[in-house]
DNA sequence: AGTTTTTGTTAGACTTACCTAACATTTCTG
DNA sequence: CAGAAATGTTAGGTAAGTCTAACAAAAACT
């Protein structure tokens, strides 16, 4: 299981998935703003994913993941929420950037390393070692470009 | 500057570039291997690449980046030794993955998340506060699955 | 130097995934 | 419910990037 399927083909389910919990049948255009694609290009790719089986979809019908469709995009959304929550939380990387570079990324990363970004996340929560303030810590370098002054005092404070 | 590339294009700059760096002229044998394509697919990307003018190569000769060329793949191989680095320091991911997992994410990272993941390698480095062993205590939570006994004392003593 | 082996190139085909233009169907609206 | 507008499909084209098979050049080995 969990077979590998190209990174557009990922794109196509994921976007139907997400479509689908909106309240709507959803529909080749809707697909086609959301991919920036153009129309044919979204029949082109659903007569190929329905010949795969991953998806339902009869001529000028609706559109339907199949249970398989629908566990392979279940996979990469589940993929894309770590990365984009990894980037944003972990890194402080703005909401925007971290959802676009998750994109890209959940189609390349490592079973291995996704799974090593949630458990980062894990930890910093878990752990009561100081580092729930290492977000924050970190945060204020970004942005000031030096240590925070908990991180300094102490740091003369060692001499 | 720092045109965008295909992966493919960024894969052929990187490999040459690095093959570069040992003795011998590079030879398309060589990034056969290393890219894992067939020859005739090195020839033919060496083809595109010297009409962009990021390659030199005349039939049969040897293969030489332009200066242009030349910054292109140094672009790529900053963000794939950083790539590995944050994932095999920060994450604690075993070096063969981390590089498997740089060589793709390279292609489609942006500027900002690679910066972030630079600039948390620093903070961890120049923190004081603990941060320092940031990195050793995760490693312990995810070889043992549960917090260090470092982070259980203080924990137990905190109530 | 001549022959074999290795390396490199050309030619031609295939796949993926996109596009435009033209045609077909559905849906909306008077 | 008929025509207009929106949506969807078909047909045919293009660009990247890969491959195999056949041919060409260079290198290596007697």
């Amino acid at each position: 299981m969990a077979k590998k399927y190209s990174a557009s083909v990922e794109d196509y389910l994921e976007a139907i998935a997400n479509l689908h919990k909106g309240e709507k049948a959803v529909k080749v255009k809707q697909l086609s703003r959301m991919l920036n694609v153009k129309m044919p290009s979204v029949t082109a790719a659903l007569q190929k994913l329905s010949e795969e089986g991953l998806v339902v979809h009869e001529k000028y019908g609706h559109i339907e993941l199949t249970p398989e469709g629908n566990e392979a995009a279940d996979d990469v959304i589940r993929r894309h929420k770590a990365l984009s929550r990894f980037l944003a939380q972990a890194l402080g990387i703005d909401q925007k950037t971290a959802e676009e570079d998750a994109c890209k990324i959940e189609h390349v990363i490592s079973p291995l390393t996704l799974e090593r970004m949630i458990k980062f996340m894990e930890f910093v929560e878990v752990c009561p070692l100081g580092e729930a303030k290492f977000p924050q810590r970190y945060r204020y370098y970004l942005e000031h470009g030096e240590l925070p002054p908990e991180c300094l005092e102490r740091r003369s404070g060692e001499r």
